[in-house]
DNA sequence: GTTCAAGGTTAATGATATTAGTTTTTGGGA
DNA sequence: TCCCAAAAACTAATATCATTAACCTTGAAC
């Protein structure tokens, strides 16, 4: 291997997740994240073909670590609406400790940036196994989308600044939450 | 008046908003806004301070809109949740026919798009007063921003194409609302 | 030491938002 | 009727992007 790299994709991609976190998207420039990482931008196409393919590198990123951080919750004690509490707990403070990244993963004006939609999909299905002993096979799946629904929506509107009414967010969260499993269990 | 004015601002932001809507938000460029509107762009400056500012101002009369079409099913026949219900179904009616404005309004990846929030939590007030039928006063608050969340997060799912898997989206949304309520009732 | 290809750089292009300075238009006052 | 002031447009220029093409630089293998 002549000519050692300096730089390769992995470190692009963290750099690229910390830019944005903290400098906002709308921040992250080509220019800024080479010279952060001591390189010419044209360099960064070597190893990335566009910033699209960047920033949809960064949401698969983001939906690996939210995943990771909610699927240990899904084998604990407890039944079965305990188990989601903690999940939906887990997730949101995923959210909160990536709110930028959160944010963007979860923005839909740029169909581009989407990760494969079906992977999704198919990453959730364990959770509504979960979900079917609340609300039963038959309904599993519509509950399992309103659960997704009230979790992101809730960190959504929080990330947004419009729950800033006052009032704890936290029980507020957990609330919701129980009620809505109540409202399956019938 | 001399030189009677070929544009103002709001055919700008009519047209932006169009233009978003057809074309996605990533498309709209000021230049191209220009050409439309059959003038030079640096125009548009005498109306608009900046792409940033016409873009807020898109997001408030996005908000504005949503609110115009759920207010008046605060007032309709049948007891709390029959009018909840149509207000949700509204709701999500005006996310669907203007998906890409939607979006773009509750996309918080960059704060100087939003709109005033203490304003948006102003307005939603009368729909507080409404939820505070079914859970009682003093939880009215947090299932209010439950509700708000599982409206939000529905529709924001579906845009973001993650609700692929099949089934019927319609009854799935009004199941799991009419499951939020009716946890929130007991 | 020559080769060769991966990795990096320079230079250039076209699009963008934005600003400064200039020109055009026209209604109201002379 | 003519002029003029100011509103509203325009031209020109700048800086920053993302992206591409063409050219160097390195160092391991032969």
């Amino acid at each position: 291997m002549p000519y050692p790299a300096q730089i390769n994709r992995e470190v692009i991609l963290t750099t690229a997740c910390e830019l944005i976190e903290s400098e906002g998207t709308a921040q992250l420039s080509l220019n800024q994240l080479a010279k952060i990482l001591g390189v010419k931008t044209p360099s960064l196409y070597r190893y990335v073909d566009s910033k699209t393919a960047l920033l949809r590198a960064v949401n698969e990123a983001t939906f690996q670590g939210l995943f990771a951080a909610i699927t240990p919750h899904l084998d604990t004690p407890g039944d079965a609406p305990q188990r989601i509490m903690r999940i939906a707990t887990a997730y949101r403070a995923y959210a909160h400790q990536h709110p930028v990244t959160y944010g963007l993963a979860y923005t839909n004006t740029i169909a581009e940036l989407r990760p494969d939609p079906v992977e999704q999909e198919r990453a959730v299905i364990p959770f509504q196994a979960l979900m079917a002993e609340v609300s039963g096979e038959t309904d599993s799946l519509p509950a399992l989308r309103g659960l997704l629904a009230l979790m992101h929506g809730f960190v959504m509107l929080e990330l947004a600044g419009q729950l800033q009414r006052g009032g704890d967010l936290d029980t507020a969260y957990l609330q919701s939450i129980r009620a809505y499993l109540a409202g399956w269990g019938k």
